[in-house]
RNA sequence: GGGCUCUUAGCUCAGUUGGUUAGAGCGUCUGCUUGACGUGCAGAAGGUCAAAGGUUCGAAUCCUUUAGAGCCCA
């Protein structure tokens, strides 16, 4: 490396420099593009799609993070890695946007139609779709931005349509009739998995309705009294005496004028309310049930955007349900017939996208077939063949699928998969196919004979497909499917992961992924949801800026381990910041050095001694570990091994050790030190290089010379060698490693300041010269005496390790006091765990039933801490 | 009501199939212009592993119960 450069290096990282400058240099050179390639083994991510208006949030940092780590190690591992990226056309998220936007601008949606509808949507779109693909490139993510898929793109559109016509003509797919959760925000029929229930402090009223022909009342319990101009009878349980003979009898229904029988069902709860319940069967699944059961009229009082509608009187109508059920409760005070009102806690249905509690509402739907489909999908769980991490919801998931019902899957809405069914006008015969039929148009006023069914498809009954009709040809689906990996959040495993296992099964005979990794939730500091409203949730784009994508990336990850929410707070950030400056000015102490001093490839074999097998030791041992954490998808714990091999192994040790060597007379041991070094430094690299792209990238290039194009994206993954882990370079290094602790403990203590150097005598049989020298650099040693018989010197601290003593003459420095403190600290420490290791050795059970090498360790144990303690009361007495 | 998860240092978490002197990071305290890094270096303090009982020679780890926290489903 020239110097001019050297001297360009600064102090602390600064990746404002470099990550956009990567970022571009890898879409250059077309690095994470993927094609099929019969030589190589694929590993392949299909992303779960964002919404496409949507922006990047912190869990998206989260889970693309985990995804890119994942594809970037395949990639360096050789595989052909393929991640493909997208988004989704988030159906009413989407429409309920456009719909507001048009609304501020005084157009109504039903008023300018479908079509010019439609081209709003496409606007907004273009308009905003591409800001979330924008945020995930600053995070360095390696899609294959090639293969970008969008739910509404051309292919995709046509892949969904032929889903539907297939499993129609299966029978697998039917139109019903049905009570369906229905959100009146976006006035469309939703599924039963997107309604969210909350439990809310609300009201219960106590209504009397009189009986016909008596004067008397039956009172009725309810949380909803506006619904009882809909309501068509009153139900009791059989059992109750209360009731018994009025059973049969009717009862005028206030403010309606209507007359409702009174009946019988077992479904009632005696215990609750009055024991008897007024029954609306065209709002309430329940009340539908028994509606049915004894043959009641069905009276729906709710237009779609639940206002009352004209089956009520007069003056309720277009009343929102709200301000209707306010009225309600005011007439009946008005006429006497509200008995009470209590305090009530009751769980409400709400929908998931547009926030308002949904209705219960009876309706025309397109409704799946789910049974057949599931069992094939439980099974491939049950069986281990798609794993789950964390494996505990394989639970969560197999109890919701064994209890599987139809889902819904028509919307009410316009921005989405229009469902490929024509009704004819006349026979009213129905017609389903990809294309529309033929004499779509053969009546002479030119009006359709056919009419398309206006709803379109739920959004996951798109995206099911995605794990394999993001590929579009045969032969790329029987390259890249089924995928490797799936990273999503556990909010959406019915939602999507299952219907993927099922759709995979059903239309490819085979599972869409071999893997699924659930993330954890981002929380604030508090441990509260990230939210708007909260004002706790930070802008990524904002943390980016302030400390880095690498930063970022590698802080989410240490914060998070497998299956446990993450507490995240901007300023944790200084994790990765503080750990991307450790590894920038290590390379930045290597380069300097390189500067000076030659480098040479045919010397990094040589001049070894025990710290350069113990830091490769320790390099292969940390590669088996990461390994094994990576197959576990352990990634958090992978990223607490990194950070202990880069920081406490190279940093804290080898490089402090290297610097002895760097700067001794001999210049071929000075070459052959530091060629090493930057050996391992580049491997260190590697493995940092899946977790923080961008930093690894800029130091890999300024420490050899590259040719273009070449990116440590590509280069070779070290691989684990296990034969390079050293037990005799690793007990060397632990024995030096012990001794200049113990000294700088001493020192520490002591209040001896680094400046001051200290002479220290270490009795024991053997150090090695080499040895020696390292103790004495690292622990600040002036002279240093090793001799096995020696004598302790006067007024001197002292520790005690296996093996050797080690004595510092503190002359006029040492505090007696202080000196014997540390010593019956020490002592202290023996004897407890002495106390413990007799017990256990003399207790002829333990002798008799532990394994003889646990036995023997005991043993060993016990003979080497006497021995310790023996030495420090020997210490502590002729203390002088 | 059913299911799942969690409870270990002030905080956030590790702790493999039971056998350590129970670890890490952050925070705290002490010292430091150490020939990369104060976004740093060195050292220290801090825990009856939620509680009780059981199994075992031996339990943070396995079992039971209890208490508390959270999530999902009904």
């Amino acid at each position: 490396m020239p110097e001019n450069k050297i001297s360009e290096i600064p102090k602390a990282y600064d990746p404002s420099g470099t990550e956009d400058k990567w970022y571009k240099y890898w879409l250059d050179q077309k690095i994470f593009h993927s094609e099929p390639d019969k030589n190589k083994k694929p590993y392949t991510i299909v992303i779960p799609p964002p919404n496409v208006t949507g922006i990047l949030t912190m869990g998206h940092i989260l889970n693309n993070t985990l995804q890119d780590i994942i594809i970037r190690l395949k990639r360096m591992q050789g595989y052909n890695a393929c991640w493909v990226p997208g988004t989704d056309h988030a159906s009413i998220a989407t429409e309920a946007k456009v719909t507001n936007f048009l609304k501020e601008k005084g157009i109504n949606k039903t008023e300018i139609g479908r079509e010019e509808f439609l081209k709003h949507c496409w606007e907004w779109t273009a308009k905003y779709g591409g800001i979330i693909i924008q945020q995930l490139k600053k995070l360095g993510v390696s899609c294959d931005w090639e293969r970008e898929r969008f739910t509404m793109d051309e292919h995709y559109y046509r892949k969904v349509i032929e889903a539907f016509v297939a499993l129609y003509k299966e029978g697998k797919i039917y139109r019903g009739y049905r009570m369906v959760n229905w959100d009146p925000a976006s006035k469309s029929a939703i599924s039963d998995e997107e309604v969210i229930y909350r439990t809310v402090n609300g009201k219960i009223w106590y209504l009397k309705y009189p009986v016909v022909g008596e004067n008397i009342h039956i009172v009725v319990a309810t949380t909803r009294p506006e619904t009882m101009l809909g309501d068509t009878g009153i139900a009791v349980n059989p059992k109750d005496k209360r009731y018994k003979n009025l059973i049969g009898k009717k009862v005028l229904l206030p403010i309606a004028e209507r007359e409702i029988p009174v009946f019988a069902d077992d479904y009632v709860d005696m215990e609750f309310g009055t024991g008897a319940v007024k029954v609306t069967p065209a709002h309430d699944v329940n009340d539908y049930a028994m509606g049915l059961r004894h043959n009641l009229q069905v009276i729906n009082i709710l237009n779609d955007d639940a206002s009352l509608n004209h089956n009520v009187p007069e003056e309720f109508r277009g009343l929102d349900r709200f301000e209707a059920r306010k009225k309600i409760i005011a007439r009946f005070e008005e006429y006497g017939l509200l008995e009470k009102a209590e305090d009530y806690q009751t769980k409400i249905g709400y929908s998931e996208r547009g926030g308002v509690p949904i209705e219960p509402y009876l309706s025309e739907q397109w409704f799946m077939k789910m049974d057949e489909l599931a069992a094939p999908a439980i099974k491939v769980v049950d069986e281990g063949k798609i794993k789950f991490y964390p494996g505990h919801w394989v639970k969560t998931y197999e109890h919701w699928m064994s209890n599987i019902k139809d889902w819904c899957i028509s919307r009410q809405l316009w921005w989405g998969h229009r469902i490929p069914v024509w009704y004819h006008k006349e026979t009213k015969e129905i017609y389903c196919d990809v294309n529309p039929p033929e004499d779509i148009e053969s009546l002479p006023d030119g009006e359709a004979i056919w009419k398309q069914d206006e709803d379109v498809l739920d959004t996951w009954a798109s995206s099911w497909l995605w794990a394999y009709d993001v590929f579009k040809t045969e032969e790329e689906q029987k390259y890249y499917y089924p995928t490797d990996t799936l990273i999503t959040g556990p909010d959406i495993i019915f939602f999507w992961v299952a219907r993927m296992i099922m759709a995979g099964l059903h239309f490819k005979k085979n599972i869409p992924f071999k893997n699924v990794y659930f993330t954890s939730i981002i929380r604030d500091v508090q441990g509260r949801k990230m939210s708007k409203s909260l004002g706790n949730s930070p802008d990524p784009q904002e943390v980016i800026k302030e400390y880095g994508a690498d930063a970022l990336r590698f802080t989410v990850i240490y914060l998070a381990p497998l299956g446990q929410d993450v507490l995240f707070s901007t300023d944790k950030c200084e994790i990765g910041r503080n750990f991307a400056n450790k590894i920038w000015n290590a390379g930045r102490f290597l380069l300097m050095n390189s500067a000076a001093i030659p480098l040479n490839k045919n010397l990094i074999d040589k001049h070894l001694d025990f710290s350069d097998e113990w830091i490769r030791s320790r390099l292969h041992h940390t590669l088996i570990e990461l390994n094994k954490a990576m197959d576990n998808f352990e990634i958090n714990n992978a990223t607490k091994i990194i950070y202990a091999f880069v920081w406490n192994d190279f940093c804290d040790w080898y490089i402090e050790l290297s610097k002895n060597r760097l700067y001794s007379d001999n210049t071929e041991v000075r070459s052959a030190v530091l060629t090493r070094a930057l050996g391992i430094f580049e491997n260190l690299l590697k493995i940092v290089h899946p977790f923080m792209p961008f930093i690894t990238e800029e130091l890999w290039h300024l420490i050899d010379e590259r040719k273009d194009g070449e990116s440590i994206s590509t280069s070779e993954y070290p691989e684990a060698d296990e034969k390079l882990i050293s037990k005799k370079a690793e007990e060397e290094m632990e024995f030096v490693q012990n001794i200049i602790t113990a000294i700088r403990n001493i020192r520490g203590e002591m209040n001896i300041p680094p400046s001051k150097m200290v002479n220290v005598f270490i009795k024991s049989s053997e150090v090695a010269q080499h040895q020696v020298d390292y103790i004495k650099k690292l622990a600040k040693v002036e002279n240093l005496s090793v001799d096995k018989n020696l004598a302790k010197p006067k007024a001197s601290a002292s520790a005690v390790l296996k093996d050797c003593e080690i004595f510092i003459p503190l002359e006029g420095l040492i505090d007696l006091n202080k000196e014997r403190e540390r010593l019956h600290k020490e002592i202290a420490r023996f004897e407890n765990s002495l106390a413990g290791i007799n017990k256990k050795l003399s207790n002829e059970k333990f002798l008799q039933n532990a394994a003889p090498e646990v036995v023997e360790k005991e043993k060993a144990k016990k003979k080497d801490w006497e021995e310790n303690f023996k030495k420090l009361k020997e210490i502590l007495t002729n203390l002088e």
